[in-house]
RNA sequence: GCCGAAGUGGCGGAACUGGCAUACGCGCGCGACUCAAAAUCGCGUUCCGAAAGGAAUGUGGGUUCGAUUCCCACCUUCGGCACCA
C-alpha cells in the first residue's frame, strides 16, 4: 500500500464512515462504507492483477484475436501527460474489445537506441546505456500506474542484444535482396547531431533537423540506402485498410506521384538529355533548357567562353546548399552553357542553361523550359530575355488587346460598338486614353478586319491570350515561332523606339499591366503553333503526343515519383551496428547471420566530431573478412532508429525468440495488428516505413499479407494550459504523476478520454479534471452507501431503459474512438441512479441489474474503482474477466416521445404522445393544439410533414 | 502557392440517416448544510426582451416544409507539402 498524503483531499477525512444499511424489508447489520481512496486501492489492484497474470495473452484457437497496438514510447526519462492521452484511451478500447469476447494482446515497449541518449551522455558524463535503463526502469514503473492492461511478459527493447540481433539480421535480407545499397550521394546532415538524417526527418521551409531544429547541409557522403522506391507505387495503394484519410493523403502528398513522358533532347554533337515532363503537348514550345548545376552533362555543353561564369555559377550553387540556404530568397538565377540542345519535336537548336531551380534529385536532373505554360520558367525566360511561345490555347477563348491612344481612326470606337466587343476606356500614360479591348474567341476575326482598316499608318496593334497576333498596316504576324518572335520584336522597335530595350514580344507584353493575366498559363487546352499536332484538343494532347513519341522513340510514358530512398547510416553510436565488413577483396560482405549480432561495445568515447564513435574505438572495427579471411574493417556508421521500429510489432509477439525475429505460430496467430494507435506527426516517416518494411519482407517470404496494420487511428496532441506546447523551458508541463497523485490513475484515464476530441487533443484544462474525479467519487458513494424507500415500478423500467440506452451509445462509441461521448453518457446515466436512488430505487432487483451494468461498463475507462465496487458488491473477481453486457432493445425502446409540433419550421409546442401513436393522430393532435392554431393565424394548412416519432410540421 | 482538417454559449465540447441546437462537464450565480470555510447537495445559466416573442451553429448565397448536417463562394485558425518539371 503507497502511503498517501492527508493533506491533499482533506474532503475525504469528512466522509461519514458508517451508516446504518437499511434494506428495504428488514434491517440490515451496520456496515462501513470505505473512502475512495485511489491512492490505496489502485497499487493494490495493480499488483494483483500482476501476480495473477490477468492480462496474459496467449494464442487461443477457440476465441477471435485482437492486436491492438500503440506506438512505443522513447526512454527519456519520464512519462509525459501526452502518453496517458495517447495510450490510456487505448487501452480502455482493447479493454472493452476484451469484454467483448476477444483474445486481446496490447503490449508495450521502448524504442531504446537514439540520440538523447548520447546526448545525455555527453552533458551528464553517463553512459548512454546507463541512461536509457535507469530511464526504462522508471518509465516502466509509471506505465504501470495507468493500469493499463499491457503484457508486460512481451515488452521488447529495442537496445537489447537480443532484440537488435533481428533489426541487423532484417538489414542482412534486405543486403541480399538487393533493398539495401550503398552509395556516395549529397545527403542532409545536421552540424548539430552531427549526422546524417532521412529526408524524412528534414522538416520545413527552413530544411531543419526534425529532432533539434538546426538547419540541416548537404554533405557528399557515401551512405546506406533502403530501396523505398521500388514500392512507391503499391504503397499509394490503401485498399483492405482503415486508415484516416489525412494520413494517407499526408504518405500520398509525400510520395508525390506524376504522370508524364521522359523525353529525349539530344546534344549538337548527339549526346541524350533526358528529361521528364508532365506536359509531354507542350513540347513545341520548349524555347530552352535548364539542367542542374550538378548534371553531369554540364562540363561537356559548357563552350569555353561561358566556362568562367558556369564555374562561378555551380560554385555558388554548391556553397549555397552548403550554407543555409536562405528559403525567402526565391528570384531565380541561373547561367548560360554557351551550349545547345536539339528539341526533338521540331529540330529546333535551344539554349541550354543551368539553374539551381533544377534539382538533380527529381526526375532526370534537367528540364525542358516551356515558359509560356510553366510559371517558373515564365519568370526565368522574362528575366533572362529568353523566347517565349505560346503553344496552348487559352481554355476560356479570351484575348486582349490595348489600343493606344492616336493609333486608330476616330471611327473605330463605333466600330467596336457595332461588332459588340467590350471594352474599356482609360488613360494610358501621359498619351491620353486608350480602348482596352477583350475579345471572346469568335471576336478576334471580326477585330482583325476592323484593325486592319482604321489602324493609322506607323502603328500597330496586338491581340494576346487566346490568339496571338500582331497587325501591321502590311499584314499580321502570328506569334508562333522564335523566327516570328524576333520578326516582331524589330518591326515594333522601328516603329516606336522605346521598347528597344526588349529582348523577346513577350518582355515587351509583360510591362503593360492589362495584359498581366494573359501572358501565361498552365492549363490543358488546344495545341497551336504544334506542326501537324496543332488543334488537337486539351483532353487529347497528353495521349496522343505521348503515343507519337513512342513511335518515333524520342520519349516514353514515365511515372515519376518525390519519394526518395532511405538514407539508414548515422554517424552515432547510440544505435544497432550495420552489420556489414569491408573487405579489401571482396567489398561490403555482410556479418554472416550466425554472428549476429554485432554487438556495441561499451567502452567508447563518444565526443561529437562528425564521425561514428565506433570509428574512434581503438579495436572494435578491426576483424576480418568471413568470406576470405583478410584483414577486414567493419562499417562504423549504425541504424537509423526507425529501422527498428519498423518491425517492433513483430518482436511483441516473442520477445525472446533466438530462431528468428519472431515465433512463427505467433505470427500466424496474432498477426496482422488489429488496431493501431498513435499521432499522425509520423505519417510520412515511421508510417511509411513500417508498410514498406512489411511489403519487402512480404516479397522475401517473411510475413504475410499487404499490410502490417489494418486499422489507424490518431490522437490529438494534450497542449499546455496556456494553449502552447508543452515544454520545459515554457514551464507549461503537466506532470501525469502528480495528476495521479491528486486524483487517481482512474480520474487521469476518464479525464484524458472527457476531455477532449480525441482526433484534435487542446489545452489541459486544470478544472475539467476535477469535474471527472468528483464524478467518480459520486459514483463510488451512490453504488455503496445504502439508500431508502421503494421506487415505482415505473421509475424502475425507465432506470432499466436509460441503462440499455447508455450500453448501446457507450458500446458504438467505443466501435468508433469517440471517447470523450462514453464518459459523457456514464454520467447521464448515473445522474439517473443518483435520481432513482432518491426516489427509493436502491437495492432493488433492477437497480442491482443497473449497478452491474454501471461497472461493466466504466471498467475499462477506470479499472481499478471498478474492480473495487465490484468486490466491495460481493461480485466474483474480476470485473475484467466480465462479458460485455449485452443489448435489450426491448429495454431501450422509449414508451413515450416528445412529439415537436412546427409551424412553417418553427417549433411552436411540445406535445408527449405514445411512441406508437399513428400518422393520423399525430396530424390531428397537432392541427387541434392552440398554440398551432394561434401561429396559423386562421390559415389554413397546405401541407402537413409528418416524420414518425419526431415532428408534425405544418406548413401554412 | 498546393493538399487536408476545423470554426457551435464565458470555456472543453454534444447533436446517430436533413427533423426539439447547445447533451455531458468546467466556470459563474442563487440557495441548503455549517459558528465559518472547504466538500457535498438543490436550483438556474446561448443572446436580446418586462413579457408575448424574436435572433443565433465563422460570413454570404442556394436546395428543402425543415440545414450545425447537403451544394456554391468567401473569411479565419491549425496541420502537412513546397522551385517536384
Amino acid at each position: 500500500m503507497v502511503p498517501r498524503s492527508e493533506n491533499l483531499r482533506p474532503w475525504w477525512a469528512r466522509v461519514l464512515l458508517f451508516f446504518t444499511w437499511r434494506k428495504r424489508g428488514g434491517v440490515m447489520p451496520e456496515k462501513i462504507i470505505p473512502v475512495y481512496n485511489p491512492a490505496e486501492i489502485e497499487p493494490r489492484w495493480q499488483e494483483k492483477w500482476e501476480r495473477d497474470g490477468l492480462y496474459h495473452a496467449d494464442i487461443d484457437p477457440t476465441r477471435p484475436k485482437h492486436y491492438a497496438l500503440t506506438m512505443l514510447p522513447y526512454p527519456s526519462g519520464d512519462l509525459h501527460i501526452g502518453h496517458w492521452y495517447a495510450m490510456t484511451p487505448s487501452d480502455a478500447r482493447a479493454r472493452f474489445k476484451r469484454m467483448c469476447g476477444y483474445n486481446v494482446l496490447f503490449p508495450m515497449g521502448f524504442d531504446a537506441f537514439g540520440l538523447p541518449a548520447e546526448n545525455a551522455a555527453i552533458k551528464r558524463n553517463i553512459h548512454p546505456k546507463e541512461w536509457t535503463y535507469k530511464n526504462i526502469a522508471n518509465m516502466r514503473r509509471q506505465l504501470k500506474s495507468m493500469g493499463a492492461m499491457f503484457d508486460w511478459r512481451r515488452e521488447a527493447i529495442s537496445s537489447d542484444p537480443e532484440y537488435y540481433r533481428w533489426t541487423q539480421w532484417f538489414f542482412v535480407q534486405f543486403f541480399k535482396n538487393d533493398l539495401a545499397y550503398r552509395k556516395m550521394s549529397p545527403v542532409d546532415w545536421c552540424p548539430n547531431c552531427n549526422t546524417t538524417l532521412a529526408r524524412e526527418q528534414v522538416w520545413g521551409e527552413d530544411r531543419h533537423c526534425e529532432r533539434c531544429g538546426t538547419p540541416v547541409i548537404k554533405k557528399d557522403l557515401e551512405q546506406w540506402f533502403f530501396r523505398t522506391t521500388r514500392y512507391a507505387e503499391e504503397l499509394l495503394n490503401y485498399d483492405g485498410i482503415d486508415w484516416p484519410e489525412k494520413v494517407r493523403d499526408m504518405q500520398i502528398n509525400w510520395i508525390g506521384r506524376s504522370e508524364g513522358a521522359s523525353v529525349i533532347f539530344t546534344t549538337e554533337d548527339g549526346q541524350p538529355i533526358e528529361v521528364f515532363t508532365t506536359r509531354p503537348d507542350t513540347l513545341w514550345g520548349a524555347t530552352f533548357m535548364v539542367l542542374a548545376p550538378e548534371h553531369p552533362l554540364v562540363e561537356g555543353l559548357t563552350t569555353p567562353d561561358h566556362r568562367a561564369e558556369v564555374e562561378a555559377y555551380i560554385a555558388q550553387a554548391v556553397r549555397q546548399t552548403d550554407i543555409q540556404r536562405e528559403s525567402t530568397e526565391k528570384e531565380k538565377t541561373g547561367v548560360f552553357t554557351g551550349g545547345y540542345a536539339i528539341n526533338p519535336v521540331n529540330g529546333r537548336r535551344i539554349p541550354v542553361w543551368i539553374a539551381d531551380y533544377v534539382l538533380m534529385s527529381y526526375g532526370t536532373g534537367a528540364i525542358m523550359a516551356v515558359p509560356a505554360h510553366d510559371e517558373r520558367d515564365f519568370a526565368f525566360a522574362i528575366k533572362y530575355g529568353l523566347p517565349i511561345i505560346p503553344v496552348i490555347e487559352r481554355p476560356d477563348g479570351i484575348s486582349k488587346s490595348l489600343v493606344f491612344p492616336g493609333s486608330v481612326d476616330d471611327s473605330f470606337e463605333s466600330g467596336l460598338k457595332q461588332a459588340g466587343i467590350s471594352y474599356t476606356k482609360a488613360p494610358v500614360g501621359s498619351a491620353g486614353e486608350g480602348l482596352f479591348v477583350t475579345l471572346q474567341r469568335d471576336q478576334v476575326q471580326p477585330y482583325v478586319a476592323l484593325m486592319r482598316r482604321y489602324l493609322k499608318p506607323e502603328n500597330w496593334n496586338e491581340i494576346v491570350g487566346t490568339q496571338w497576333l500582331f497587325i501591321f498596316n502590311d499584314g499580321v504576324i502570328e506569334l508562333d515561332s522564335v523566327e516570328a518572335d524576333r520578326e516582331i520584336l524589330e518591326r515594333c522597335k522601328k516603329l516606336y523606339p522605346p521598347v528597344q530595350g526588349n529582348r523577346t514580344v513577350m518582355e515587351m507584353l509583360s510591362h503593360l499591366p492589362f495584359y498581366q493575366d494573359v501572358l501565361f498559363h498552365a492549363e490543358y487546352g488546344t495545341m497551336i503553333h504544334s506542326g501537324e499536332f496543332s488543334g488537337t484538343p486539351g483532353t487529347e494532347a497528353k495521349r496522343a503526343v505521348t503515343t507519337w513519341l513512342e513511335k518515333q522513340g524520342k520519349g516514353k510514358a514515365t511515372v515519376n515519383y518525390r519519394l526518395r530512398d532511405w538514407l539508414i547510416s548515422r554517424q552515432r553510436y547510440w544505435g544497432a551496428p550495420i552489420p556489414i565488413i569491408y573487405c579489401p577483396h571482396c567489398g561490403a560482405v555482410p556479418v554472416p547471420e550466425d554472428q549476429l549480432p554485432v554487438l556495441l561495445p561499451d567502452d567508447v568515447e563518444w565526443k561529437p566530431t562528425g564521425e561514428s564513435p565506433l570509428k574512434l574505438h581503438p579495436t572494435w572495427r578491426f576483424t576480418t573478412c568471413p568470406q576470405c579471411g583478410a584483414k577486414a574493417e567493419r562499417e562504423t556508421d549504425t541504424m537509423d532508429t526507425f529501422m527498428c521500429s519498423s518491425w517492433y510489432h513483430l518482436r511483441y509477439l516473442s520477445p525472446h525468440y533466438d530462431q528468428g525475429p519472431f515465433d512463427p505460430k505467433e505470427y500466424d496467430y496474432w498477426m496482422p495488428v488489429d488496431t493501431y494507435t498513435g499521432g499522425a506527426e509520423h505519417a510520412t516517416m515511421h508510417l511509411i516505413y513500417t508498410r514498406f518494411f512489411h511489403k519487402a519482407l512480404r516479397d522475401l517470404g517473411i510475413t504475410r499479407g499487404n499490410e502490417p496494420m489494418l486499422q489507424l487511428r490518431n490522437q490529438g496532441q494534450i497542449l499546455g494550459p496556456d494553449g502552447q506546447r508543452m515544454s520545459k523551458s515554457r514551464g507549461n508541463v503537466v506532470d501525469p504523476d502528480e495528476q495521479v497523485r491528486l486524483y487517481g490513475a482512474d480520474t487521469v484515464r476518464a479525464f484524458m478520454m472527457f476531455g477532449y476530441r480525441w482526433a484534435e487533443g487542446g489545452p489541459w484544462d486544470p478544472g475539467s479534471i476535477q469535474g471527472v474525479n468528483r464524478w467518480l467519487r459520486r459514483v463510488w458513494l451512490t453504488l455503496l452507501e445504502p439508500g431508502e424507500g421503494k421506487a415505482s415500478e415505473s421509475l424502475l423500467k425507465a432506470l432499466r431503459r436509460k441503462a440499455h440506452q447508455t450500453l448501446r451509445s457507450v458500446t458504438r462509441d467505443f466501435e468508433q474512438f469517440e471517447f470523450n461521448t462514453i464518459v459523457s453518457a456514464l454520467m447521464e446515466l448515473m445522474n439517473e441512479m443518483v435520481k432513482a436512488k432518491q426516489a427509493g430505487a436502491y437495492g432493488s432487483p433492477i437497480w442491482n441489474e443497473v449497478t452491474e451494468m454501471y461497472l461493466k461498463m466504466l471498467a475499462p475507462v477506470a479499472p481499478h474503482i471498478s474492480e473495487e465496487l465490484w468486490g466491495l458488491l460481493g461480485k466474483p473477481y474480476s470485473v475484467h474477466t466480465q462479458a460485455w453486457p449485452s443489448f435489450d432493445a426491448e429495454a431501450a425502446r422509449e414508451e413515450e416521445i416528445t412529439l415537436v409540433l412546427q409551424v412553417n419550421g418553427k417549433v411552436r409546442d411540445r406535445l408527449v404522445v405514445p411512441a406508437d401513436i399513428q400518422e393520423e393522430d399525430a396530424k390531428r393532435l397537432a392541427l387541434e393544439n392552440p398554440a398551432v392554431q394561434k401561429f396559423l393565424e386562421g390559415r389554413t394548412a397546405r401541407q402537413v410533414i409528418y416524420v414518425p416519432g419526431r415532428l408534425v410540421n405544418i406548413v401554412g
